[in-house]
DNA sequence: AAATGATTTGTTATCGTTAACAATGATACC
DNA sequence: GGTATCATTGTTAACGATAACAAATCATTT
């Protein structure tokens, strides 16, 4: 049924060589004879053969992959984050490892091991639960960046977020429009982006009317503000999806959010654009180059990025 | 700096066994007895050892892994696609190995070259432009599945959407809305999609008063609705992002969608949820469970799906 | 022409694991 | 007790590639 492999071997049969010499010149090692070396490839060509990756990973210890572990692709902050990387990857004929773990702790915790036995050259995590000791044991195993989160103690690489300025450039805004009563529609307490945005907000902002947490998903959002009595003068949201959520709810009571009630988001998704919400971007696309610059460079440094105010009509 | 790899060997030597009792508890063959078990067991929890992935595959010719090409990860179809997808191989314990093409002829032919021959025991397209022939030449050295596209002369396993019978219903709906004049926004006409939805929804509603195709970008509907002058009754879309690009459009117009204007979209995106658009729901969940029941009793058959109408707002 | 050095090629061993077979020891049966 | 039977363990070789070394070839110098 399946073909069987074309290997090393058979090219050096077919073109009257020794599998090293193969290798070399798949290699572009420099000592080979350009008549060989045609001979070879001619081979190569004839044979539709191609090195194993697999068995080049045992051998040299390089996989040519890059892990990468997110808490929900369906985020639109995450597939923007991983398509982004995969651009880079394409250009440096690398593959990637992706895992999802759906923001569930054990499932993380569990790809986070495997990825690191199975072998990948980084791995690139947006962090949801881990726990600080679990991250620690491996940090000397494979190259480690947190995409995002600022983790201090850990001796890993990071391009993280800052935060606590991002959200505090929202509290500032909402505060200079004349805003007195806000509440804020964050996610998980216990994360540390989660934390950070609400004190960086206040530092802008000052006292908060109200503070809700909520499954970072759209319908959760909807259907609190669908159901609330009382609204603020504005929401600041976790993110664009919550946001999006009680834009929808507030329409459907029939007021105008950016008039009757502010909203506003975060992330700057790409649906921050078609419902014209205001919100904080962060810089993905810059922050994965960073991240590859370290990568290659075996840098394991710690690189802040401060994201930026967007005003559209939301807020 | 790195740490060094554990082996089976190492675990081997500390419970006082040989490796290939080790590789018999690791992997649970039966004839092992208890007390040797334990004795490994307690080995491997002491050194921490993990199987190499890698040293695996070449023996076994099993990679664990699945292979997943789409054309660009940040469309909600396909982050969609590619969620659902992780939920299966979590449970399964398998890996995914990504790749996002940014919609680029030669790119996905590389990549898909580059994953059979990195090996998967599983490769799953959403295919954009393969050609023919190239996809064929590969067909039996992997379990390759088509993803969406109905390709009838190739010999790989498909789930497929029956894109006609879904504009079909949404030609139908719009003539039992009473309109005359649509506009089709579609994309790229060399794809079969794009095809089969523009005949299919022909065969639902009748003759088209305008046609055109656009990359499967949000901006690109946007901003040609914007400019252009005579609208239609109707505009029925390629996929809920071009729809969420007009809706916007329309609104900056001063005219309201499911009113003045009707517009539909395709696939059932979560935009299209919050943007409260009418629009054709791919069964994707379903399908992503098909997918996995071929490949893992190697069925190379050719199902179909078909999609359903959304009702909502906007039409 | 012999010696030297540089270039090109081949050999052997190994990465970590498992398949196939061999060996050991225990148990059962006549 | 001796042999057949079974469960358990170990040994050897191999998957496909490459590193490290050795050998062969060629050109260059004296």
């Amino acid at each position: 049924m399946k073909k069987k492999k074309v290997t090393i071997k058979d090219v050096a049969k077919l073109s009257g060589t020794s599998p090293m010499t193969v290798s070399r010149v798949i290699n572009n090692h420099p000592n080979v004879s350009e008549e060989t070396k045609k001979r070879v490839l001619n081979a190569i060509e004839k044979l539709g053969y191609r090195p194993d990756a697999d068995a080049r990973a045992i051998r040299t210890g390089k996989t040519n992959r890059i892990g990468i572990i997110v808490s929900d692709i369906r985020n639109p902050f995450y597939s923007e984050m991983v398509g982004h990387i995969e651009d880079v990857a394409n250009e440096k004929k690398m593959f990637i490892t992706f895992s999802d773990t759906s923001r569930d702790v054990d499932t993380e915790k569990r790809v986070f091991e495997e990825m690191i036995h199975m072998g990948v050259d980084a791995l690139i995590i947006a962090p949801e639960g881990f726990e600080i000791e679990h991250l620690s044991r491996y940090a000397d195993r494979t190259f480690i960046l947190s995409f995002g989160v600022h983790l201090p103690d850990l001796p890993i690489a990071e391009v993280w977020i800052d935060e606590e300025a991002g959200a505090r450039q929202a509290g500032e805004y909402l505060k200079s429009r004349g805003v007195k009563k806000v509440e804020l529609l964050m996610g998980n307490p216990r994360k540390f982006t989660t934390l950070a945005r609400i004190s960086g907000f206040m530092k802008g902002f000052g006292r908060i009317e109200r503070l809700r947490h909520f499954r970072v998903e759209y319908g959760e959002t909807y259907r609190y503000v669908k159901e609330v009595e009382e609204l603020p003068e504005a929401f600041f949201c976790y993110n664009d999806l919550m946001a999006a959520g009680v834009i929808k709810a507030l329409k459907e009571k029939g007021i105008t959010p950016g008039k009757d009630v502010l909203v506003m988001g975060y992330d700057d998704a790409y649906i921050a654009d078609i419902l014209e919400l205001t919100t904080v971007k962060i810089p993905i696309r810059k922050m994965v180059e960073i991240a590859f610059e370290m990568i290659e460079k075996n840098k394991k440094e710690k690189i802040r990025v401060e994201p930026q105010l967007m005003v559209r009509k939301t807020a």
